[in-house]
DNA sequence: AATTTGACTTAGAATAATTCTAAACGATCT
DNA sequence: AGATCGTTTAGAATTATTCTAAGTCAAATT
């Protein structure tokens, strides 16, 4: 028993068989570990997590755990600067901030029409299906969040 | 002698002075790489080519060399991914393109409102000093440019 | 119910980009 | 010439990630 809530268990198993794969315990510990701390851990902080909550779980599989779900679709891999690869399971379109004092990345939503103005910049040869926004910086003092 | 303008050399010399290190030859020739073939190269392939004109030259004093650059402001590292950092002496602001099929990196260039409406979208607590912005996807067939 | 199948998990080895270390080098200053 | 100090060098070390090969498990087939 892990601490998925009914709905996001439906979306694994949606997912996980819509791209041919099982549901399984360690997927699912994986998967509630992400939604609860929605922090970009890296694929140790993952299994530290995962680990005490199913002790017998190995690093290689926390990292094929996650590989599958970033393949079905629920999870992003947020690469910033030749750091370990964080992971991300929010969907909606957005952009990150990668704080240079404490390394922390943050979500920072993105309207529509941005994403669309952005599109355009493009020239026409260049077809992209992805679209990687990251700010660097620092965070006005007094709001640690 | 490497093949460094005039105009560039001067260039290295002054941001080299500027931020308190010395002109190599080392140095000058991995900028005059970087400099001659704009195909974001990685510390390896500018490595490959630096010893083409510099055969002693050792991939430890590559990478120096790169980090020196870019400490003091000529070159920016791009990375896309986890692969391999490349290196890109283009210093007018401009997004990148990853084509998925050839793994190859283009520039492109962002008009500076564009620029402008990015910054826009942060919330007031985040200061940016830089941003990243990288597309993804296939380039339209026949041109491979 | 036993057997087979194939996907999944596991521990540990392997890989590869990058960084570190310690010695050698070389230009400049005394 | 000798001292100083930043730079270069070869090779070792690091580290996130991937690979390998054996073991596990559940569902499908006999």
């Amino acid at each position: 028993m892990n601490s998925l809530k009914q709905m996001d268990r439906g979306a694994l198993s949606d997912a996980l068989d819509h791209s041919g794969q099982r549901t399984t315990p360690q997927r699912e510990t994986v998967f509630s570990v992400l939604l609860d701390e929605r922090d970009h851990p890296t694929a140790d902080e993952v299994y530290t997590r995962t680990k005490s909550r199913m002790p017998t779980i190995s690093m290689a599989t926390v990292y094929n755990c996650l590989e599958t779900l970033v393949s079905c679709g629920l999870v992003k891999q947020v690469n910033i600067e030749r750091e370990p690869t964080r992971y991300c399971p929010n969907l909606a379109p957005h952009a990150h901030f990668h704080c240079r004092d404490t390394g922390r990345v943050y979500d920072v939503p993105v309207p529509p029409d941005m994403m669309h103005e952005l599109a355009e910049v493009l020239p026409g040869e260049y077809r992209a299906d992805s679209v990687e926004l990251v700010f660097r910086g620092h965070l006005a003092k007094g709001k640690t969040k």
